[in-house]
RNA sequence: UGCGGAAUUGUGUAAUGGUAGCACGGCAGACUCUGACUCUGUUUGUCUGGGUUCGAAUCCUAGUUCCGCAGCCA
């Protein structure tokens, strides 16, 4: 059965398909390499490859590096990294748009050369002047009729690097009252001399503007379906207006999808960079960032991810979707997969007073319960014990089904303990909890057939290795605050309690011998993943719903 | 304020003139040797006012609100 489009887009592409206005469709992917790829480049990245995957199409990764100030090797090596990480291999192959350079001077000659491109001397200000605002149609600039000759000459010259930055510009000429502002003659060409562009060096002191630019990329490339987000929805007559204007056989057409907010996090580069340079998170992959890096150093998977964009969908509107959909799409993808193991991150001692000092019992427990094909493994059991402290209360809230004085409670996978005694430092802390098993209840059922409501979790003291582990929450206290309003600081509103660290956590021996990057369900705690960067150091992707909540 | 987009439950997304459905979240319950998972039930919605129609989320009309654009950024 054929599946309903949930992507307009796709339903404008199969109008061009049907009425034959296009014969295939490739899409590209064009990052401006200035940052790191997030969970809001994802969106674009799985649009633009999956429309193209459905389509039996090509899609090409393109950095769009037409701006020397701000682009560097760093990112452009980060964002290939991470494009092949998730997965959307640009089978189409890999460009550079500033490889392109020379095509745009060509296509800005003939522009000049057919009466439509004009160089201006206005400085900054004055074109900003002459450009009007929203209510005032913009003035012509004085200099918006040289002859094709002139421009020739001093366009020429621009190139030759015989004006400083801001001196001269070259402008599109179309219509400096058009009620859309980026039609009022735009700059299609600036001066930046001085500037070591990363890949084309000291080639060119004259670069290229995105709205000149992008369209002779795309229509270089074949692109048929150039989808890029909502901001660009005013750049449309702009990049049409140049796609049929430089002759160029092949003509690409723009579309604009909502671009996507996540709660508790901001997802633009602009904060992004904030948050590494003022040192408020440890980088770029900071696992509490929403970059892509972060997110697979925190343990998520490319499928939940693209399971996430997915199920946010693509529609015209702008969205602000629930960080929870995203923690819901990896907890239910790690649930079927990741290994079980025991990880205790506030360790309290039992001591099992009725067990011999020195005997070590081996008890098997499943890898996956709901997996028998999974395996299982063989966890050490000794007389004294580790639990986690969140298993234990003296004074019980109401409902607490953990461990508690009198109480029973079962250690996962093996017996049932009774606590007979708390004993304490003297500073009132407590040292160790006396508690006798019932040695019947080894695997099975306890003789007398009583229910056992509580189930714990347990390492035996000798056994279990020491780690770090890192508790990541919502890197802010705002749900909205990709919605900051001006007088407001995005640095107020950290949440300080983003990061725990648990240093004394005890784990399973076996996890010491983890690859990193592997990820594991830490009993009741939720998901960890092994760091790729801090030995003995697991990260909580995600911590499982709920469990026991005191009201 | 001019132009362009968009308004369906807390958040997203379907329904293109015919029962407002689905997912996440929330709440309640069942199950459980993970208070997880799973399962069941459940709450809340068509921006507003008019109009057309047997019937409107959908068509018409007048408003309202939100977003984008006034870089030699992308």
């Amino acid at each position: 059965m054929e599946e309903k489009n949930t992507n307009f887009i796709h339903d404008i592409i199969d109008e061009d398909l049907a009425s034959g206005r296009e014969d295939h469709v490739h899409t590209r992917f064009p990052p401006e390499p200035n940052g790191y790829l997030h969970i809001g480049s994802a969106k674009a990245i799985w649009i633009n490859w999956n429309t193209a995957k459905k389509y039996g199409g090509k899609f090409n990764l393109r950095y769009d590096d037409t701006n020397p100030e701000k682009e560097s090797d760093e990112f452009v090596k980060s964002i290939y990294e991470d494009i092949l990480w998730l997965g959307a291999e640009p089978d189409g192959g890999v460009y550079y748009g500033s490889d392109y350079f020379d095509k745009c001077f060509e296509f800005a000659v003939k522009l000049i050369k057919d009466g439509k491109a004009y160089v201006c001397d206005l400085t900054p200000e004055q074109t900003a002047q002459y450009r009007g605002d929203f209510n005032t149609p913009g003035k012509n600039s004085p200099y918006r009729d040289r002859t094709v000759e002139e421009n020739l000459l001093l366009f020429e010259k621009m190139k030759n690097g015989e004006f400083e930055d801001g001196e001269k510009t070259l402008r599109a000429k179309i219509d400096m009252s058009s009620p859309n502002m980026t039609m009022r003659d735009p700059v299609i060409y600036r001066i930046k001399k001085g500037l070591h562009h990363h890949r084309q060096g000291d080639k060119w002191c004259i670069y290229p503007m995105y709205d000149f630019a992008h369209p002779i990329q795309d229509a270089i490339e074949g692109i048929t379906h150039s989808c890029c987000s909502d901001e660009f929805k005013n750049n449309r007559p702009m990049y049409n207006w140049v796609v049929d204007n430089i002759g160029y056989e092949h003509k690409p057409h723009q579309y604009e999808f909502g671009r996507m907010n996540v709660t508790y996090t901001v997802v633009s580069k602009r904060y992004l960079r904030e948050l590494v340079y003022s040192g408020s998170v440890d980088g770029w992959d900071d696992p509490r960032m929403p970059t892509i890096c972060a997110l697979r150093r925190r343990g998520y998977t490319p499928s939940a991810i693209f399971e996430f964009i997915k199920r946010a969908g693509v529609s015209p509107d702008r969205t602000t979707i629930d960080v929870e959909l995203l923690e819901y799409c990896i907890r239910t993808e790690l649930n079927e997969f990741a290994p079980r193991r025991v990880a205790v991150a506030d360790p309290v001692k039992v001591v099992i007073t009725n067990y011999p000092e020195d005997k070590t019992e081996y008890f098997s427990l499943p890898n996956n319960p709901k997996d028998e094909s999974a395996g299982t493994r063989e966890l050490p059991f000794t007389k004294e014990l580790y639990i986690d402290s969140s298993d234990f209360a003296e004074i019980p809230p109401p409902k607490f089904f953990r461990l508690k004085p009198e109480g029973e409670v079962r250690l996962m996978g093996s017996y049932i303990i009774k606590l007979d005694d708390i004993i304490k430092n003297d500073d009132g802390t407590i040292k160790e909890l006396l508690c006798t098993a019932d040695l019947e209840t080894g695997c099975g059922v306890p003789a007398d057939g009583r229910k056992i409501k509580g189930t714990i979790h347990w390492l035996s003291a000798r056994h279990a290795k020491n780690a770090r582990l890192y508790f990541y929450d919502r890197l802010f206290t705002r749900p909205d605050i990709y919605a900051l309003s001006k007088d407001e600081n995005l640095l107020d509103f950290i949440n300080p309690e983003s990061l725990r660290i648990c240093e004394n956590a005890k784990i399973e021996p076996d996890l010491a011998q983890a690859k990193a990057g592997d990820s594991f369900q830490f009993v009741r705690s939720g998901y960890f993943c092994k760091d790729t960067k801090n030995e003995d150091t697991f990260n909580l992707i995600v911590g499982l719903k709920e469990g026991y909540k005191i009201q």
